[in-house]
RNA sequence: GGCCCCGUAGUUCAAUGGAUAGAAUAGAAGUUUCCUAAACUUUAGAUACAGGUUCGAUUCCUGUCGGGGCUACCA
């Protein structure tokens, strides 16, 4: 009798995998490698559950198709009969049917698991960085998919039993902090936020859009009087200034280090009132003007080693042509860091404090000759977790008209999106007029949860590493693959549960287990769909940690929902044919409701009782 | 120029080398005395092109065409 071991971690395609193996290995004496062993859900148009395609072992076997399948099928089902109840052989592909009873007792066993899904199947301490904002501009769209991607795949990696750490780096210095800096000074004549009543973010973003007016101007009336473009762009005042700046902050010049200071802290305060309101939160934060002065240091130490050069300007570089790439700049000839300069310090604080095994940026796909670069420097320096770097490299969000551009105002700004999304959800809420009952609060925090839930599931479902296209028109849609479809399945399914619940205490609490008793139940279709795809999750877990990928998770819920409506429209819960059905129906809705949740709490999304 | 990524229904997205390429939207046609119609059911519609490897290719390889990114002493 082959063991099929209910509670194991393992799934239930990985569990067929080895009795095949071991069914193999008993019928023909003959060791296959588990990899050479496909099995794949049934496809909904044969009968079957499970599938085991014959083609690749027919050779190592010497066996037809019809003669493998038909001995491997009886087999399986005379061994295991609590497991598979029958097969049918169709060209090559072996399904099998799984004993109703299996499925009951599945579901017996885990309804009521609030952390269904979640395992303890992997030990590695991660570091996951994410968000990465500048402090000269407010956040747009495009953060806000880095930021639910990485809060997300943060989740995901914690849900199979890593120890994860949040991290954010703040770019909080640079030739871009000093434009707007040099701006404010220029132009602002002592405004501050509040007395502009402006958020923070927004108000130095202001300025730094207002830099950039001015050096075009200058750039124009440079070429007016003859210079060529490239003289132009180098000789402006204001691009002379700015970078002057620079290097009176590197140098702590006290009144541009104060400025730099109140700017930042303006800056904060309106990221801070983004990030708690759309869920974000870190649990280390670097900055860039501590981590850039160790990426000096290790510049200084690799110069001395001859892994970097010095030109003859003074600037430092590294030779990376025999690797297939370019040479790259690691110092300015003015001694001041550049980008990379601050990464190879942060880096090496990272794993100096937490010994991470993993070191995951969330970081846009135009950087990933950066992120090449960065590994490769590493590597050169000696570095021993260098092969820890991974790059969750993702793709841009685009308009339908092509790329965002600051300079064209067309970036969708994340604060406004986040408005936009939650009376949406406002306006829908009270058109369909289903939840007068709520009171103020109560109805301010369902908008938000299906605002927001609309938001991130609409970032969170397309792969990573595509690029995306958001229409404004289109995109906020609260119909089919969205959140709120998913939220709607849930709250529909607590509200039968609450009637359900309310009669059951009613009558007898004994009613609820008489189904452990009659584990004979045959399952209809529609119900079994449910539980066949329940009994996924903990794989699609496994497969969204190992890729980083929320989406899997996204997609997954939704075919869920999406199975548990059809059933829901075609059998009742409440009014089921018998109380036998009544209990199979509720744990299965309870079940779903749980995995639902689960799935929305690893994207971020919150899921609300009645909508 | 060099390097990298991407081309799937009108549109937005799926598919560890496996069966007749799935959804969602938009289109057409239906479902409400009954657990929430933000739902359900039916219908029509796609692998850029040309080769190759394979029992089998959307997936792997080569080329062509199309789109994007990087190749900054910006971050």
């Amino acid at each position: 009798m082959l063991a099929v071991n209910l509670r194991s971690a393992m799934s239930l395609s990985n569990n067929i995998k080895q009795i095949v193996k071991t069914a193999i290995a008993d019928l023909y004496k003959t060791d296959v490698d588990e990899s050479g062993i496909t099995i794949n859900l049934t496809k909904p148009e044969f009968e079957g559950d499970y599938t085991v395609v014959l083609f690749a072992l027919l050779k190592p076997l010497k066996k037809s198709p019809d003669a493998l399948g038909n001995e491997l099928g009886k087999y399986l089902i005379e061994k295991s009969p609590g497991l598979f109840k029958s097969y049918n052989l169709i060209k090559g592909f072996l399904n099998l049917v799984i004993a109703d009873a299996y499925w009951i007792q599945f579901l017996s066993e885990n309804f009521n698991n609030a952390s269904f899904g979640k395992q303890n199947i992997s030990h590695k301490k991660i570091m996951v960085e994410y968000s990465s904002p500048n402090t000269n501009k407010p956040l747009h769209l495009g953060h806000l998919r880095n930021i639910f991607l990485g809060w997300s795949a943060a989740e995901i990696l914690k849900s199979t039993g890593n120890d994860v750490i949040k991290s954010c780096i703040v770019n909080d210095r640079g030739i871009h902090i000093c434009k707007s800096m040099l701006a404010w000074k220029m132009f602002a004549n002592g405004a501050t936020p509040e007395s502009t009543n402006t958020k923070g973010d927004h108000f130095v973003g202001d300025y730094y859009v207002k830099f950039n007016d001015a050096y075009k101007k200058q750039v124009e009336e440079l070429i007016a009087k003859g210079s060529t473009k490239e003289q132009a762009e180098k000789e402006a005042p204001i691009m002379k200034a700015a970078q002057q700046m620079l290097v009176d902050w590197e140098a702590g010049k006290t009144d541009v280090i104060e400025l730099w200071t109140m700017m930042n802290s303006w800056v904060y305060e309106g990221f801070d009132e983004t990030y708690k309101r759309i869920g974000a939160d870190f649990d280390k934060i670097y900055y860039e003007s501590n981590t850039y002065i160790l990426g000096k240091d290790l510049v200084e130490a690799g110069l001395q080693k001859g892994i970097f050069y010095k030109e003859d300007d003074g600037s430092v570089w590294i030779d990376l042509t025999a690797d297939g790439l370019d040479k790259k700049i690691v110092r300015r000839k003015d001694g001041t860091a550049v980008y990379i300069t601050q990464d190879i310090g942060l880096a090496v604080d990272k794993y100096e404090e937490y010994k991470i095994d993993e070191n995951i940026y969330v970081v846009g796909d135009e950087q990933n000759y950066h992120f090449k670069v960065l590994r490769l420097i590493c590597e050169k320096m000696g570095l021993p977790y260098a092969n820890a770097i991974h790059h969750l490299s993702y793709g841009m969000v685009e308009l339908p008209s092509g790329k965002m551009k600051s300079r064209e105002g067309t970036v969708v700004d994340a604060d406004d999106i986040v408005d936009e999304m939650i009376n949406i959800a406002k306006q829908k809420t009270e058109e369909l007029g289903k939840v007068k009952d709520f009171t103020e609060d109560e109805l301010k925090e369902l908008y938000e949860t299906i605002g927001l839930g609309a938001l991130k599931f609409f970032l969170l479902r397309v792969d990573p590493k595509k690029r995306m296209v958001f229409n404004p028109e289109e995109s906020i849609d609260f119909h089919g693959f969205t959140g709120p479809f998913v939220q709607y399945t849930y709250a529909r399914i607590k509200s039968v549960l609450r009637k359900v619940n309310s009669e059951w205490a009613m009558v007898n609490e004994v009613n609820r287990h008489t189904i452990n008793r009659k584990p004979e139940t045959d399952l209809l279709p529609l119900e079994k769909n449910i539980i066949t795809q329940l009994e996924q999750f903990p794989t699609i877990i496994e497969e969204a940690a190992t890729f980083f990928d929320p989406s899997k998770i996204a997609v997954y819920v939704f075919n869920l929902a999406k199975t548990f409506n059809s059933f829901y429209t075609e059998h009742s819960i409440t009014n089921a044919e018998n109380e036998e059905k009544k209990y199979l129906r509720s744990i299965l809705s309870e079940f779903t409701a749980n995995t639902i949740h689960t799935s929305m709490q690893l994207l971020g999304i919150k899921v609300p009782e009645r909508m």
